[in-house]
DNA sequence: CAAATTACTTCGTGCCACGAACAATCACAA
DNA sequence: TTGTGATTGTTCGTGGCACGAAGTAATTTG
Protein backbone atom coordinates (compact mmCIF):
# COMPACT_ATOMS: atom_id res chain seq x y z
CA UNK A 1 0.00 0.00 0.00
CA UNK A 2 2.26 2.92 -1.26
CA UNK A 3 0.44 6.26 -0.49
CA UNK A 4 0.77 8.56 -3.36
CA UNK A 5 2.70 11.37 -2.47
CA UNK A 6 0.46 14.76 -3.63
CA UNK A 7 1.96 16.52 -6.80
CA UNK A 8 2.16 19.55 -4.34
CA UNK A 9 4.23 18.17 -1.93
CA UNK A 10 6.17 16.01 -4.69
CA UNK A 11 7.83 19.39 -5.73
CA UNK A 12 8.32 20.82 -2.56
CA UNK A 13 10.16 18.02 -1.76
CA UNK A 14 11.65 17.63 -5.10
CA UNK A 15 13.24 21.46 -4.61
CA UNK A 16 14.15 20.64 -0.88
CA UNK A 17 16.56 17.92 -2.40
CA UNK A 18 17.86 20.12 -5.49
CA UNK A 19 18.15 23.24 -3.00
CA UNK A 20 20.37 20.97 -0.54
CA UNK A 21 22.43 19.14 -3.45
CA UNK A 22 23.07 22.81 -5.32
CA UNK A 23 24.24 24.06 -2.10
CA UNK A 24 26.27 21.04 -1.29
CA UNK A 25 28.01 21.54 -5.19
CA UNK A 26 28.59 24.65 -4.32
CA UNK A 27 30.31 24.10 -1.08
CA UNK A 28 32.38 21.72 -2.89
CA UNK A 29 34.01 24.60 -5.43
CA UNK A 30 33.76 26.81 -2.57
CA UNK A 31 31.22 28.81 -4.00
CA UNK A 32 27.59 29.91 -2.11
CA UNK A 33 24.35 29.75 -3.57
CA UNK A 34 24.35 32.87 -4.56
CA UNK A 35 28.00 33.44 -6.26
CA UNK A 36 26.47 29.92 -8.12
CA UNK A 37 23.71 31.31 -8.83
CA UNK A 38 25.21 34.64 -10.42
CA UNK A 39 27.76 32.52 -12.08
CA UNK A 40 25.35 30.37 -13.89
CA UNK A 41 23.65 33.46 -15.15
CA UNK A 42 26.89 35.10 -16.36
CA UNK A 43 28.13 32.16 -18.12
CA UNK A 44 26.61 32.97 -21.33
CA UNK A 45 27.71 36.85 -21.81
CA UNK A 46 28.45 39.69 -19.63
CA UNK A 47 25.49 41.74 -18.38
CA UNK A 48 24.39 44.42 -16.55
CA UNK A 49 23.61 44.87 -13.24
CA UNK A 50 20.01 45.84 -13.87
CA UNK A 51 19.26 42.58 -16.42
CA UNK A 52 21.35 40.28 -13.54
CA UNK A 53 18.92 41.48 -11.08
CA UNK A 54 16.22 40.65 -13.20
CA UNK A 55 17.42 37.14 -14.18
CA UNK A 56 18.12 36.34 -10.33
CA UNK A 57 14.77 38.07 -9.36
CA UNK A 58 16.56 40.24 -6.64
CA UNK A 59 16.92 44.06 -6.02
CA UNK A 60 19.61 46.16 -7.62
CA UNK A 61 20.80 47.03 -3.76
CA UNK A 62 20.88 43.43 -2.73
CA UNK A 63 23.15 42.37 -5.80
CA UNK A 64 25.99 45.19 -5.01
CA UNK A 65 27.17 43.46 -2.42
CA UNK A 66 26.67 39.99 -3.84
CA UNK A 67 29.06 41.63 -7.23
CA UNK A 68 31.42 43.30 -4.90
CA UNK A 69 32.01 39.99 -2.71
CA UNK A 70 32.81 38.13 -5.93
CA UNK A 71 34.52 40.49 -7.44
CA UNK A 72 36.66 40.75 -4.20
CA UNK A 73 37.60 36.92 -4.35
CA UNK A 74 38.39 37.58 -8.61
CA UNK A 75 35.37 35.85 -9.40
CA UNK A 76 33.95 38.57 -11.59
CA UNK A 77 34.88 42.26 -12.82
CA UNK A 78 32.99 45.45 -13.52
CA UNK A 79 33.46 46.93 -16.39
CA UNK A 80 31.64 50.21 -17.67
CA UNK A 81 29.57 50.27 -20.91
CA UNK A 82 30.87 52.65 -23.18
CA UNK A 83 27.46 53.03 -24.94
CA UNK A 84 25.31 53.72 -21.73
CA UNK A 85 27.88 55.48 -19.15
CA UNK A 86 25.12 54.38 -16.39
CA UNK A 87 25.72 50.78 -16.60
CA UNK A 88 28.37 48.59 -15.05
CA UNK A 89 28.72 45.03 -16.93
CA UNK A 90 29.87 42.04 -15.01
CA UNK A 91 32.13 39.91 -16.54
CA UNK A 92 33.12 36.30 -15.78
CA UNK A 93 37.32 36.42 -14.68
CA UNK A 94 39.35 33.26 -16.19
CA UNK A 95 38.82 32.29 -12.24
CA UNK A 96 35.32 32.82 -12.01
CA UNK A 97 34.57 30.77 -15.22
CA UNK A 98 36.54 27.84 -14.50
CA UNK A 99 34.65 27.97 -10.98
CA UNK A 100 31.41 27.87 -12.43
CA UNK A 101 32.34 25.00 -15.16
CA UNK A 102 33.25 23.32 -12.41
CA UNK A 103 30.24 23.60 -10.34
CA UNK A 104 27.61 22.99 -13.89
CA UNK A 105 29.96 19.44 -14.15
CA UNK A 106 29.63 18.09 -11.18
CA UNK A 107 25.78 19.72 -10.41
CA UNK A 108 24.88 18.15 -14.02
CA UNK A 109 26.43 14.90 -12.85
CA UNK A 110 24.67 14.33 -9.98
CA UNK A 111 21.31 15.22 -11.07
CA UNK A 112 21.70 12.73 -13.71
CA UNK A 113 22.77 10.99 -11.25
CA UNK A 114 19.67 11.34 -9.26
CA UNK A 115 17.24 10.84 -12.05
CA UNK A 116 18.71 7.48 -13.09
CA UNK A 117 16.32 6.49 -10.33
CA UNK A 118 13.81 6.34 -12.69
CA UNK A 119 13.28 3.61 -15.58
CA UNK A 120 14.37 5.56 -18.95
CA UNK A 121 11.31 5.89 -20.71
CA UNK A 122 9.89 8.12 -17.93
CA UNK A 123 12.85 9.54 -17.35
CA UNK A 124 12.29 11.09 -20.88
CA UNK A 125 8.47 11.87 -20.13
CA UNK A 126 9.40 13.58 -17.05
CA UNK A 127 12.10 15.58 -18.91
CA UNK A 128 9.17 16.79 -21.13
CA UNK A 129 7.42 17.58 -18.94
CA UNK A 130 9.87 19.46 -16.81
CA UNK A 131 10.84 21.41 -19.98
CA UNK A 132 6.79 22.85 -20.51
CA UNK A 133 6.74 23.63 -16.88
CA UNK A 134 9.53 26.04 -16.55
CA UNK A 135 9.55 27.37 -19.98
CA UNK A 136 9.59 31.02 -18.96
CA UNK A 137 12.20 30.68 -16.28
CA UNK A 138 14.78 32.78 -16.75
CA UNK A 139 18.46 31.29 -17.73
CA UNK A 140 19.14 30.73 -14.34
CA UNK A 141 20.98 27.60 -15.92
CA UNK A 142 21.71 25.88 -19.20
CA UNK A 143 23.14 23.13 -20.96
CA UNK B 1 12.48 24.14 -33.66
CA UNK B 2 12.05 23.98 -29.82
CA UNK B 3 15.04 22.60 -28.11
CA UNK B 4 14.58 20.60 -25.92
CA UNK B 5 15.96 21.12 -22.32
CA UNK B 6 18.66 18.87 -20.84
CA UNK B 7 17.16 16.97 -17.36
CA UNK B 8 19.36 18.56 -15.31
CA UNK B 9 18.63 22.42 -16.38
CA UNK B 10 15.15 21.74 -16.06
CA UNK B 11 15.61 20.48 -12.52
CA UNK B 12 17.53 23.51 -11.38
CA UNK B 13 15.12 26.12 -13.03
CA UNK B 14 12.20 24.28 -11.62
CA UNK B 15 13.36 24.37 -8.15
CA UNK B 16 13.95 28.00 -8.91
CA UNK B 17 10.80 28.65 -9.90
CA UNK B 18 9.01 26.98 -6.90
CA UNK B 19 11.69 28.61 -4.41
CA UNK B 20 10.23 31.74 -5.38
CA UNK B 21 7.11 31.07 -4.90
CA UNK B 22 7.90 29.21 -1.41
CA UNK B 23 9.48 32.87 -0.83
CA UNK B 24 6.77 34.64 -2.54
CA UNK B 25 4.03 32.95 -0.21
CA UNK B 26 5.79 32.94 2.68
CA UNK B 27 6.49 36.73 2.38
CA UNK B 28 2.29 36.98 2.29
CA UNK B 29 2.27 35.10 5.41
CA UNK B 30 4.50 37.00 7.21
CA UNK B 31 7.15 34.24 7.36
CA UNK B 32 10.68 33.70 5.88
CA UNK B 33 11.68 31.11 3.84
CA UNK B 34 13.34 29.32 6.89
CA UNK B 35 10.56 30.20 9.36
CA UNK B 36 8.29 28.42 6.83
CA UNK B 37 10.36 25.31 6.29
CA UNK B 38 10.34 24.70 10.10
CA UNK B 39 6.79 25.43 10.79
CA UNK B 40 5.74 22.76 8.06
CA UNK B 41 8.37 20.33 9.61
CA UNK B 42 6.30 20.60 13.18
CA UNK B 43 2.27 20.42 11.76
CA UNK B 44 2.34 16.76 12.19
CA UNK B 45 4.20 16.97 15.73
CA UNK B 46 6.36 18.49 17.92
CA UNK B 47 9.95 17.45 17.74
CA UNK B 48 13.83 18.11 19.54
CA UNK B 49 15.77 20.32 18.40
CA UNK B 50 18.16 17.37 16.93
CA UNK B 51 15.36 15.69 15.40
CA UNK B 52 14.29 19.09 13.93
CA UNK B 53 17.98 20.09 12.87
CA UNK B 54 17.94 16.65 11.30
CA UNK B 55 14.92 17.01 9.03
CA UNK B 56 15.60 21.05 7.94
CA UNK B 57 18.97 19.65 7.08
CA UNK B 58 21.01 22.74 9.14
CA UNK B 59 23.59 22.90 12.16
CA UNK B 60 21.58 22.29 15.69
CA UNK B 61 23.56 26.07 16.69
CA UNK B 62 21.66 27.10 13.26
CA UNK B 63 18.44 26.25 14.59
CA UNK B 64 18.68 27.81 17.80
CA UNK B 65 18.49 31.25 16.47
CA UNK B 66 15.66 30.14 13.98
CA UNK B 67 13.56 28.79 16.86
CA UNK B 68 14.35 31.86 19.21
CA UNK B 69 12.86 34.28 16.38
CA UNK B 70 9.67 32.29 15.79
CA UNK B 71 9.19 32.10 19.82
CA UNK B 72 9.81 35.76 19.64
CA UNK B 73 7.13 35.90 17.54
CA UNK B 74 5.27 33.58 18.87
CA UNK B 75 4.73 31.05 16.38
CA UNK B 76 6.63 28.17 18.85
CA UNK B 77 7.17 27.12 22.33
CA UNK B 78 10.07 25.53 23.81
CA UNK B 79 8.83 22.54 26.41
CA UNK B 80 11.21 20.55 28.12
CA UNK B 81 11.57 16.91 28.14
CA UNK B 82 10.03 14.79 31.26
CA UNK B 83 11.48 11.19 29.40
CA UNK B 84 15.25 13.23 29.07
CA UNK B 85 15.82 16.49 30.76
CA UNK B 86 18.44 17.15 28.12
CA UNK B 87 15.57 17.74 24.91
CA UNK B 88 13.48 20.61 24.25
CA UNK B 89 10.71 19.95 22.38
CA UNK B 90 9.52 22.77 19.78
CA UNK B 91 5.53 23.22 19.21
CA UNK B 92 3.70 25.10 17.16
CA UNK B 93 1.69 27.62 19.39
CA UNK B 94 -2.19 28.16 18.10
CA UNK B 95 -0.89 31.09 15.86
CA UNK B 96 1.95 29.27 14.34
CA UNK B 97 -0.63 26.44 13.61
CA UNK B 98 -2.77 29.11 12.05
CA UNK B 99 0.05 30.77 9.84
CA UNK B 100 1.27 27.54 8.71
CA UNK B 101 -2.08 26.32 7.50
CA UNK B 102 -2.46 29.81 5.51
CA UNK B 103 0.66 29.06 4.25
CA UNK B 104 0.53 25.50 3.15
CA UNK B 105 -2.85 26.11 2.03
CA UNK B 106 -1.50 29.15 -0.26
CA UNK B 107 1.36 27.21 -1.72
CA UNK B 108 -0.18 24.25 -2.61
CA UNK B 109 -2.81 25.79 -4.66
CA UNK B 110 -0.06 28.08 -6.31
CA UNK B 111 1.83 24.65 -7.23
CA UNK B 112 -1.07 22.95 -8.37
CA UNK B 113 -1.67 25.77 -10.18
CA UNK B 114 1.61 25.68 -12.07
CA UNK B 115 0.82 22.42 -13.04
CA UNK B 116 -2.18 22.66 -15.02
CA UNK B 117 0.00 23.81 -17.69
CA UNK B 118 0.33 19.92 -18.25
CA UNK B 119 -2.74 17.74 -19.53
CA UNK B 120 -4.32 15.79 -17.40
CA UNK B 121 -2.57 12.14 -17.69
CA UNK B 122 0.66 13.89 -18.15
CA UNK B 123 0.21 15.42 -15.10
CA UNK B 124 -0.75 12.40 -13.44
CA UNK B 125 2.76 10.71 -14.68
CA UNK B 126 4.67 13.84 -13.59
CA UNK B 127 3.08 13.53 -10.19
CA UNK B 128 3.93 9.80 -9.91
CA UNK B 129 7.86 10.77 -11.01
CA UNK B 130 8.03 13.35 -8.31
CA UNK B 131 7.05 11.12 -5.93
CA UNK B 132 9.83 8.74 -6.47
CA UNK B 133 12.62 10.79 -6.98
CA UNK B 134 12.03 12.29 -3.28
CA UNK B 135 11.04 8.86 -1.91
CA UNK B 136 13.16 9.64 1.16
CA UNK B 137 13.51 12.85 1.32
CA UNK B 138 12.67 14.19 4.71
CA UNK B 139 8.69 15.26 5.86
CA UNK B 140 9.40 19.14 4.70
CA UNK B 141 6.12 19.39 3.54
CA UNK B 142 2.73 16.88 3.33
CA UNK B 143 -0.20 16.40 2.20
C1' DC C 1 31.34 6.07 39.81
C1' DA C 2 34.17 7.81 35.81
C1' DA C 3 34.18 8.48 31.03
C1' DA C 4 32.08 8.97 26.81
C1' DT C 5 28.00 10.55 24.48
C1' DT C 6 24.10 13.39 23.49
C1' DA C 7 21.25 17.68 23.57
C1' DC C 8 21.31 22.55 23.45
C1' DT C 9 23.18 27.12 23.84
C1' DT C 10 26.45 30.96 23.27
C1' DC C 11 29.57 33.58 20.67
C1' DG C 12 31.89 35.42 16.76
C1' DT C 13 32.01 35.67 11.79
C1' DG C 14 30.35 36.26 7.27
C1' DC C 15 26.88 36.19 3.81
C1' DC C 16 22.30 37.58 2.00
C1' DA C 17 18.32 40.41 1.11
C1' DC C 18 15.50 44.32 1.60
C1' DG C 19 13.99 49.34 1.32
C1' DA C 20 15.05 54.26 1.47
C1' DA C 21 17.86 57.79 -0.07
C1' DC C 22 21.23 59.51 -3.32
C1' DA C 23 24.39 60.69 -7.51
C1' DA C 24 25.20 60.12 -12.34
C1' DT C 25 23.54 59.56 -16.84
C1' DC C 26 20.30 59.34 -20.46
C1' DA C 27 16.01 60.32 -23.35
C1' DC C 28 12.90 63.42 -24.77
C1' DA C 29 10.08 67.22 -25.25
C1' DA C 30 9.27 72.13 -25.05
C1' DT D 1 19.26 73.94 -25.26
C1' DT D 2 17.39 73.22 -21.11
C1' DG D 3 14.46 71.13 -18.17
C1' DT D 4 12.01 67.00 -16.59
C1' DG D 5 11.48 62.40 -15.65
C1' DA D 6 13.17 57.77 -15.98
C1' DT D 7 16.93 54.50 -15.46
C1' DT D 8 21.37 52.70 -13.44
C1' DG D 9 24.13 51.77 -9.63
C1' DT D 10 25.63 52.59 -4.98
C1' DT D 11 25.49 53.43 0.09
C1' DC D 12 23.56 52.73 4.51
C1' DG D 13 20.99 50.67 8.14
C1' DT D 14 18.41 46.65 9.62
C1' DG D 15 17.38 41.95 10.26
C1' DG D 16 17.66 37.13 9.16
C1' DC D 17 20.35 32.94 8.19
C1' DA D 18 24.08 29.52 8.68
C1' DC D 19 28.36 27.83 10.23
C1' DG D 20 31.99 26.04 13.61
C1' DA D 21 34.23 26.13 18.07
C1' DA D 22 33.57 26.01 22.76
C1' DG D 23 30.88 25.35 26.82
C1' DT D 24 27.10 23.34 30.15
C1' DA D 25 23.80 20.00 31.64
C1' DA D 26 21.81 15.44 31.53
C1' DT D 27 22.18 10.62 30.21
C1' DT D 28 24.34 6.38 29.07
C1' DT D 29 27.86 3.06 29.28
C1' DG D 30 31.54 0.34 30.96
Amino acid sequence: MKQTLGAASGLVRLTFLVQNLYAEVGRGCDLTVAQAQMLCALTEESLGMAELSGVLGLERSSLTGLVDRAEHRGLVVREGDPRDRRVVKVTLTAAGADAVHRFHQQLTERLEQLLEDLPATERERFARSLGRLVADVPAVFTD
